[in-house]
DNA sequence: ATGGTAGCGCTGCTA
């Protein structure tokens, strides 16, 4: 089974170039993000045409968005989170609304639980966005922890906007006191790995210098400046079974590139 | 230290 994540940052910019990815690559399952599409404008039409069915959510169109294709069945499509999960704790308007966004889809393909997750930017420390982040980071926790005591094979993979360790950022220096770096959101991650679920690619490569997103700004991509911040997470009993994954760099070049890579992973079958 | 680019949509916001 080959799985994919891409944060394409507008696939109405990007239809054509995910089309000849498709048919390149032959994912089994691809989860995009930043679709930045309202429902009824998703190209289901031209997925299907390549053997894809898919699952949208893609709120007001404008930000956010994420969406899962698959050719190995969709089944079970939710929009949010386990409700048990959400009802947990309180929060204010701001995070509520954050909360509310198009940041997660879910269905199951081939027997795996599969969620695709734009996770909340943050913008910097002393930002609200931050404090949403961290709130819509536990609740992924609480709605993984749920999904992992069902025992069904589980797969979460997207932006994760967080760098796991500082071998996944190009200059630490940088990145002191800001986001995608901070103590707090790492330890939020950790908990996600606490709970089971393995940084598949991390689970293959120790390098640095490895990343999937670069600022389109300052030729950050051709300097080498990025960070990985794009993950596939997979519970125990598949990453048992995990063979090889990569960071796709050729599609981050051309023209009119995404800001992200697609991390590819693929997975022995069950026999 | 700052600003650099890209997408959305038309004014700045988001990343």
């Amino acid at each position: 089974m080959r799985v994919a994540t891409w944060n394409i940052n507008s696939l109405k910019v990007r239809l054509a170039r995910v089309e000849e990815w498709l048919v390149d690559v032959e994912p089994d399952v691809l989860c995009l993000q930043e679709t930045k599409l309202a429902d009824a404008a998703f190209p289901s039409l031209a997925f299907q045409a390549l053997g894809y069915q898919s699952i949208s959510h893609g709120g007001d169109g404008r930000w956010n968005g994420v969406a899962i294709l698959s050719r190995v069945g969709l089944e079970d499509p939710a929009t949010t989170f386990n409700p048990a999960a959400i009802a947990s704790v309180d929060v204010d308007d701001y995070v509520a609304g954050v909360l509310g966004e198009s940041r997660f889809v879910a269905a199951t393909c081939a027997g795996v639980r599969v969620s695709s997750v734009y996770v909340p930017n943050g913008r910097s420390l002393d930002d609200a966005h931050y404090g949403a982040k961290l709130v819509w980071l536990d609740r992924l926790i609480e709605h993984a922890a749920r999904q992992e005591a069902t025992g069904q094979p589980a797969m979460i993979a997207g932006d994760f906007n967080i760098a796991p360790e500082d071998r996944d950022v190009y200059d630490p220096r940088k990145f002191v006191d800001s986001t995608h770096t901070s103590a707090a959101e790492r330890a939020l991650l950790q908990r996600l790995l606490d709970i089971g679920m393995v940084d598949t690619f991390r689970q293959l490569y120790d390098q640095d210098k490895l990343y999937s997103w670069w600022d389109y700004r300052a030729g950050d991509f051709h300097q080498g400046r990025g960070l990985r911040i794009d993950l596939v997470l997979a519970s125990q009993q598949l990453a048992e079974r995990t063979r090889w994954s990569i960071i796709d760099r050729q599609a981050r070049k051309g023209k009119q590139p995404s800001d992200h890579a697609p991390v590819i992973v693929d997975f022995d079958d069950v026999s």
